[in-house]
DNA sequence: TAAGACAATAAAAAAAATAGATGGTTCAAA
DNA sequence: TTTGAACCATCTATTTTTTTTATTGTCTTA
């Protein structure tokens, strides 16, 4: 692999310029060099490049086709060089993120579409989780950020709080509960409650602190499963309100006469650990989120 | 441009085999010259491309990124390199060459298909051409091969024979001349000849030595062109039979029984120059050919 | 026909890459 | 814990490669 870069946009300014002289008066070196190198050239590819029985040196048919592929090289290489600077001027070259499952997927989606827009060379690697499982996935995988509902803190964990949110506890119409008023968690525990699994726990006592402890509960692996599942009078459960202020409007969904409270708001957390500081690209995205957030849906 | 390619197969060696000093061995270089190697790669593209805080250097995810980009530039490399030894073996960059229109086509595509099948890097042109468009075309274009029906003999040209061909005198039933036994050249002169244009030459006098003067003539622009023409009725005029295997023995066209012959052979030539010397790739081809053109169709 | 442009070549000079030696690490096996 | 091996950075001397300078011969054009 002797093959030399260098030497290929030789070949191509003396096929721009016309001759072995001017191509050499714009690399700024003397005729000679260039004689050189393209001489060295053809004796590496072990064909003739160009034609030297006329005046002007002109490219022989092979070596218009070397030319063609060379210029193609010279393209990539341009490309790597690109990249290289970009990851010099301090875009990292992968940023990972786990989201807790329960929030919506739309202002994030929006965020990575416009940092995609931007040029930004860095991959982003996006991935579910839900509960517990978010931060588990974040410390075991060394990921840059999580989008979570909630997590433990740790003195390394810095977080910046995005829109409150609000989950509503919901049943199918023709669901009991949904006639019931004034109920208390005791009404709760005859019938199945519904919730997502939480995807990092092993241990099933683990609990989401909005679980009821009902005798019967049913782990789903979604959101939308969830909802699917209340909407066909499966079970009641706690859905987030951006999945389904259609469906309370319309009554398709019923909001549940909770004493203790049918709703409940908390504030999501966008976290980032302290031993694996940002980089450009986190940064940007981190602000985009968190734009994306304040937008209504 | 300072970027070289050299260096790019280092690093792959380096992540391939997990250390410097073991690239260096697979190099058969000193260790210090592949760590010169790769700062001065690091200092070029101002990117750290390993972490050298472990006891093992391993890449940065940048340097993965790069990694990735260079291996695609090496197998560009490679690719250039390959096309360079394939010319270096004597297969000429380019072939061009021109077709009389009057020859079947089939046999000449069965040749090409066969000849890209045997990966050869030439870059193959084809023209069609009609009479003595073929050899004009040839010669202003400094065409390589020409396949030609007949062709104006010169000290430098050398052709070798395909099998013979043979053209039939053709009217569709519906035309007078159908029906007409014995006919004669001063009956053909009462109806429409139809004929290829000639590409090549702009007197307007010259002809074809099969055309019979016939007073109205029209001038079409292919065979396929000219059957369609006459199975309309338009008029009569030869056609070559592998056209109309099918429609002479249907009776959908009908020979005419011309008193000077109503069938004409010929032997089509495969001519090249030997100012201009077939490559290996022109050698193959006429080879390839010359067995198609054997073969029944 | 003379001046200028072009490219090949040879020899000298400059630049770059390499080997060899050394030292500070880390790892792993005794 | 010690010891030997493997790892990589760095320094210097050496070798190799590339470039410049100078020259020659050819071709074009005015």
């Amino acid at each position: 692999m002797k093959l030399d870069i260098e030497t290929l946009k030789i070949l191509d300014l003396i096929v721009q310029f016309g001759s072995f002289a001017k191509a050499a008066d714009k690399l700024g070196r003397a005729q000679s060099a260039v004689s050189y190198q393209i001489k060295k050239l053809e004796q590496h590819l072990g064909v003739e490049l160009f034609d030297r029985s006329k005046y002007r040196a002109e490219l022989t048919p092979e070596g218009s086709a070397i030319l063609v592929e060379g210029r193609r090289l010279l393209q990539q290489v341009h490309n790597l060089e690109v990249l290289a600077e970009r990851f010099s001027q301090g875009w990292e070259a992968k940023l990972e993120i786990i989201i807790d499952g329960a929030l919506p997927m739309q202002p994030i989606m929006r965020a990575l579409k416009r940092l995609s827009q931007m040029n930004v060379p860095t991959r982003v690697r996006l991935k579910t989780e839900f509960l517990s499982g978010v931060q588990h996935c974040f410390d075991s995988n060394n990921s840059d950020l999580m989008l979570v509902k909630s997590y433990q803190s740790t003195p390394y964990l810095v977080s910046r709080p995005l829109t409150e949110m609000t989950t509503v506890l919901v049943a199918a119409p023709e669901h009991p509960l949904s006639d019931l008023k004034n109920i208390e968690l005791k009404h709760l525990h005859g019938h199945i409650e519904l919730t997502i699994a939480d995807s990092g726990d092993q241990d099933p006592n683990f609990q989401d602190e909005l679980q009821f402890g009902s005798e019967r509960v049913f782990y789903l692996s979604g959101f939308i499963t969830k909802k699917n599942a209340i909407m066909m009078g499966l079970g009641f459960g706690w859905v987030p309100d951006y999945l389904i202020k259609q469906e309370l409007e319309d009554r398709s969904l019923i909001e549940l006469d909770y004493m203790s409270g049918s709703r409940h708001s908390f504030v999501p957390k966008l976290v980032h650990s302290s031993e694996r500081p940002l980089g450009r690209a986190g940064c940007l995205l981190s602000d985009l989120i968190l734009e994306e957030f304040k937008k209504p849906d």
